[in-house]
DNA sequence: CTGTTAGCGCATTCAG
DNA sequence: CTGAATGCGCTAACAG
């Protein structure tokens, strides 16, 4: 069959294969292999399934990039995070159990990793909207993305401030304040906070959950008590020591850490200082990453369904990209305190 | 100053800013842009500092799916797994710890949860590769991806059969030798064994590690206790249903599961099925993802250092980007076990 | 120093 | 029913 019959100026393709690779070994032209590969009728039945036939055993595949270029939709869906720690992954999971059967593919883009950007979740959002992916979640972001592209954003955790997108997120005060009333009824008086990253609306709202428990327990709020970890370890680090290096009867005897990162931060730098936990230092966190419970002891901490969070964020962006009006702009999950063994009372009496 | 004047023709840019909308609005052409933007010399310092101030103004990003299209290096490296779920995730962590100060930008992609799909990997890496994304970690893909792309591929947990890409894994077989022989040590006689994806090299190693450890222990192998779990829960929930339905005598008194995720769904169908565990009913698991201390009781498992393999990984292709010959094509990391408390002596006595 | 031209791989008109 | 032409946003030659 001639058709099957290489032409003269046959060149095997090297790297990747393209649609003009197959259209010159199916002896077609490229649009025609194009209208094979997108099912678009007007193609008689025997070019279609010779044309599949080289598709197959060339192992062609459209590259997502080009297509997309021409194309208004791409059939992917964006997730943008500043980086890959065990917050952002939880959402992931939810995002992708939520994701599957839905004919959507995920692409999730780490772009704030370079360190000093703030902004990235805008810049990746202009880097990637558009062309690439149909539509976005965005985790974390501390700035307004307004202006970046025009296709539909959902926001998990969302940044301080007006913003014109549906978010997503936890019941941060309730349960900053539930955390800080166990360590009140436990009996302490001197409890540290170790904040979150400015300008994230949840930094917010956990700390005024942790004055509030505070008012209304009638202890007046210490600035020297009053520090900022980042979310992160690292960033922790400096304030955690401080706090822990404060002397004696001016020292805390339970910190409250705005997510378990740090909270599990503060319980590194507390062995490390000598101090038992919970006997010598009482610790709470926020998240409920699965990490928190594998430090020793097991970390106490605000429950967020962070899976079913992702889930959510999901289920309102695919009503977005259907056209769907959104019923509520603000979706809020609830938290809920689990006890685990990083607390005692003050003096170390177990629960 | 005229250069702020926008031309007659102006249309306010509504959706993604684009080098062209810069480019009327700074009133020079299309590749000026390009060049101030891209750093290029050649430029007059004053036409450079205008276009800027107009790339600040319109908060414009060049598009990585345009410019990949044209360039042939994005500065961005692809992991593509089947599906964003904790041993994946576990490694993304890695990779992205790894990532930071490289220059290199993340980009994740889960192109396997269509479900019936086998060959992902190799669609994956077709549509990204050549284009989006310079190089690739591919997580355990259960096909070979020759002649996908001409891009660097490191593989972590490989498939079976020969491949020509440098791989990352654990001690399979000693790993699961090392779980079989604990519960061997214990006094199981009756050790089922819930297998994991085949194609996997590393189901089809933990298999043997399982064989081996009978084997000299003087157990005959039992093809009613040898089940395949395909790693996942949803694929593991009928062969432990059937395993744990065996009339007494036949049922075996300790489970190992080729990794935590099929593990934990068996001490779920136990709970199910009124099996206390660990006194009716020892379970062990691979890998030693963050959940396997969540359940209850925890579980006792294989420890792998995924996020290590994951950086790992990610050296090997840097090395490979920068044209550096890898010195050892099978990276093959330690594995440990880590006794909690979900198993015990067939009688149900604790160790 | 700056603008013009030519494609990267693909999907989409519009003619044959 | 199929092919040739056009352009998506961008960068790299090459002119001016």
């Amino acid at each position: 069959m001639s058709l099957n019959t290489p032409p003269a100026a046959y060149t095997p393709p090297l790297g990747r294969v393209t649609i003009t690779d197959v259209a010159r070994i199916a002896g077609v032209s490229v649009s025609t292999v194009s209208k094979v590969v997108n099912g678009r009728d007007g193609i008689a039945a025997a070019t279609a399934e010779h044309v599949l036939g080289v598709v197959n055993d060339l192992g062609y595949e459209t590259s997502i990039v080009a297509s997309s270029l021409r194309r208004s939709h791409t059939g992917v869906i964006g997730v943008l995070v500043a980086d890959f720690e065990p917050y952002s992954t939880e959402l992931l999971k939810g995002i992708s159990n939520a994701a599957e059967g839905t004919g959507y593919e995920l692409l999730a883009y780490a772009g704030g990793n370079d360190g000093k950007r703030t902004d990235w979740e805008r810049r990746s959002l202009s880097r990637l909207g558009g062309t690439l992916i149909d539509g976005a979640v965005v985790v974390a972001p501390t700035a307004s993305m307004a202006s970046g592209t025009g296709i539909p954003v959902v926001a998990i955790d969302p940044h301080s401030g007006a913003e014109s997108v549906p978010t997503v997120d936890g019941d941060n005060v309730g349960g900053a304040r539930a955390a800080t009333e166990l360590l009140v009824g436990l009996g302490h008086r001197r409890i540290a906070y170790l904040g979150g990253r400015d300008g994230l609306e949840s930094s917010r709202l956990r700390h005024a959950g942790y004055l509030q428990a505070l008012e209304a327990a009638g202890i007046p709020a210490d600035a020297k008590l009053d520090r900022v970890g980042g979310y992160r370890a690292d960033l922790s680090d400096a304030p955690a020591h401080e706090l822990l290096r404060l002397p004696t009867g001016e020292r805390p005897t339970a910190v409250f850490a705005a997510n378990d990162l740090s909270a599990l931060h503060v319980m590194e730098v507390a062995r490390e200082l000598g101090l038992r936990i919970p006997q010598d230092l009482s610790v709470v966190g926020f998240d409920d990453i699965p990490e928190s419970t594998r430090s020793t002891p097991p970390l106490t901490t605000v429950t967020q369904p962070l899976q079913q969070m992702g889930a959510e964020a999901l289920r309102i962006l695919l009503a977005l990209l259907a056209g769907s009006p959104v019923e509520e702009q603000h979706r809020r999950l609830p938290a809920s305190l689990t006890v685990r063994e990083s607390v005692a009372r003050p003096g170390g009496e177990p629960l």
